[in-house]
DNA sequence: CGGAGTGTTAGTCG
DNA sequence: CCGACTAACACTCC
């Protein structure tokens, strides 16, 4: 259940392993998991693997780019013509033995043999093909990414002055600012001591700042680790599980003592999603 | 059987 | 029209 460090770890090791491929054939086996026109992609070569928030682009020959987004249970996993498999996702077991699996949704064949497979138990993600309106319009949607040099302090602090939500589901909403998933928001707030339900418009100035270095923060450490893996739900490109979990500030620490002051992590429900604060600091 | 799951969005209500 | 909240998407695991 990636999130966006562990969208720019796949979409790195990917980059290696597919740029320059060409695309010999692309099947389709759960139709609610590719929209557009699959034989628009066939002979096309990859020329990039870019991201942008949660969503992985491979940019074709032709001006087309393949759009992935893995929402919860989304995985990518390569095979290569050699039998040796890397991937990257979220893997059930059904894909360790062999692949395509019970969960393979869409199947990408390279040329050379390789094959890029798109697992997704939930169905909740997709493949999408579109052309450059069609990208633009796609990200017309999102919010800066948290991590975008080009986000300045006084355009987040704008945004959040304007909504009265909490704090956290304010974070959470790609709309506002794009690529914070539910562990970097948890521990961005207790990083810098925040709350996570006081209203978003509350926030004095120099909370915000710190609240906004924390999120650039917490993003960062989670891609140096290569994201996070609970209970072996996350693999990278290679098979490798990320490392972010070993740090995490609260997230998943209910009833274990905060790493700044060590009182006890809580959990509470907000917006139907869990949410890990400490009371003794983030007052 | 009920509940929860690292995401997002359509629909509803005020 | 906007903000805020809920259900829904589909499936597995505990």
């Amino acid at each position: 259940m990636p999130e966006l460090p562990e969208v720019e770890t796949i979409r790195r090791r990917l980059s290696e392993l597919i740029v320059g491929k060409k695309i010999s054939n692309l099947e389709v086996r759960r139709a609610r998991s590719f929209q557009g026109d699959s034989s628009l992609v066939l002979n096309q070569q990859i020329l990039a693997v870019k991201r942008r928030a949660k969503l992985l682009q491979l940019q074709l020959s032709n001006g087309q780019t393949i759009l992935v987004h893995l929402k919860m249970t989304g995985q990518l996993i390569l095979v290569q013509a050699d039998g040796n498999r890397v991937g990257g996702g979220h893997p059930t077991a059904d894909w360790t033995a062999s692949l395509p699996s019970t969960h393979t949704r869409v199947i990408i064949e390279f040329a050379d043999g390789d094959k890029l497979f798109f697992n997704d138990q939930r169905v909740f993600g997709w493949l999408k093909l579109a052309d450059p309106a069609a990208v633009a319009a796609e990200f017309a949607k999102y919010g800066p990414d948290i991590n975008d040099p080009g986000l300045k302090l006084d355009l987040f602090k704008l945004k959040l002055s304007k909504t009265r939500r909490p704090i956290k589901l304010a974070l959470l909403d790609s709309a506002l600012v794009a690529g914070l998933g539910n562990i970097y928001v948890c521990d961005a707030l207790n990083l810098a001591k925040i709350n996570p339900v006081r209203p978003a418009n509350s926030l004095k100035s120099a909370e915000i700042e710190l609240l906004f270095k924390a999120a650039q923060h917490v993003i960062s450490r989670g891609i140096a680790l290569n994201g996070t893996t609970f209970d072996g739900k996350f693999v990278d490109v290679s098979g490798f599980a990320g490392h972010y979990q070993d740090e995490a500030l609260v997230y998943a620490r209910e009833n274990q003592p905060c790493k700044n002051c060590g009182a006890l992590v809580i959990k509470i429900r907000q917006g139907g999603r869990g949410t890990y604060y400490c009371k003794g600091c983030q007052i």
